[in-house]
DNA sequence: ATACATAATTATGGATACAAAAATAAGTAA
DNA sequence: TTACTTATTTTTGTATCCATAATTATGTAT
């Protein structure tokens, strides 16, 4: 009947409960009343939790079960370094490689975000940005590169600062997506790995 | 008694099996009997499955079970792509950052690579070459990184052609790693980046 | 013989049961 | 009371069992 196995259904359920914060990072989780509350075994939500320790939401110690895991401020400068240079080469890559459809998408897109931004929709703003770097990454064409990020920016999710939040944030960050955007209808590759950069670099200092 | 929890022995034992060719890409697992060769029960099995099926090393089909994960040659490249981005950082930063002590060891090593060379003992060069990469990647001192890297190495090996005996590819490897380290004692970061850049290029050309 | 339907087998997904290690509580001696 | 043992309870890790989907084998009709 269902379409793919019990321990997925339960690993992104759980995903979503700890990016809620149901579960704040470095609490335990108890896999027996977990199971209870999900109406399943313990087997499936073994096999989840496992899946999230892979992804790094989870930290396993050994004999004493899963704990969120709880990120620094070291671990979020290192993540970001990572993501910045591979988001930066995907910015460069969409700029120099896109098609004039796909570019029309990216304009689209960003016309979105505007709009979301005069509405102050901070849910839609959010959306909408994950939207227009996914896009980035569709062009790119690379999985492998798109899963690494995927994996990373879940782990940043933990850290829940919903920093658009901040003063100002939300408006810079439209600023910094409107030169992206720019750059890449410019094909000019160079100038868009730099804005995202310079992109990646403001959300991280936002995220402290 | 153990020290660590079975599943995790059992996942490098059939990472390690797959690595050495006994389940060439594609083939199907039967975690039945691979249970009974390990004589472990099939919950411990599963649980491993499911680990490298995280680190991209094992395919799941739904209600089929799982299989050796085929990279193609799109998928090598998109892999050397990422791969050559962060690994260039690292040089860099190595480059910029590495104290005395930390350049004395990466001499040390090299020195040891090039004697392996000098014997053809490709077996030894293999894995100092392996170490001489670790090697930069923790005197860059991103663990984010470091993982990244790690998942994406794993999946490379899958593709076992040890590109290495293929006719003077030791030998222009071992001038690549000549170069890189050149770069890094003359604390030039641009340029160890481009060093490493150009070896990851080789390394993709010799790999197909 | 070939195509189709149906039965038997096998393998996966999931639930339950059991053993052993930690954590906690209880009890005793100083 | 406080420190140290010892008993109890929890919880993890592993094994076994069961149900259902998928595959293969068997049988029948054309």
């Amino acid at each position: 009947m269902n379409t793919r196995p019990l321990y997925e259904e339960v690993a992104e359920r759980l995903r979503t409960q700890i990016f809620a914060n149901d579960f704040p990072p470095g609490s335990w989780l108890d896999e027996q009343s977990l199971a209870e509350q999900y109406g399943i075994s313990r087997t499936p939500m073994r096999e989840a939790i496992k899946v999230l320790a892979a992804e790094g939401l989870i930290t396993m110690k050994l004999r004493r079960g899963a704990y969120v895991t709880e990120v620094n401020q070291a671990d979020l400068a290192q993540i970001f370094t990572v993501l910045s240079l591979l988001e930066s080469e995907a910015a460069k890559t969409a700029a120099l490689h896109a098609s004039e459809s796909e570019l029309n998408r990216l304009d689209d897109l960003h016309l979105k975000l505007e709009k979301a931004a005069a509405d102050r929709d901070l849910e839609q703003f959010f959306e909408i940005n994950v939207r227009f770097h996914d896009l980035l990454l569709e062009i790119t064409g690379n999985p492998w590169m798109t899963g690494v990020i995927a994996d990373l920016r879940k782990v940043l999710k933990l850290q829940r600062r919903n920093s658009l939040d901040q003063t100002g944030r939300l408006q810079n960050s439209l600023l910094e997506h409107r030169g992206i955007l720019k750059a890449i209808l410019q094909r000019d590759g160079e100038l868009a790995a730099k804005a995202m950069r310079e992109h990646l670099a403001q959300g991280l200092v936002a995220s402290r």
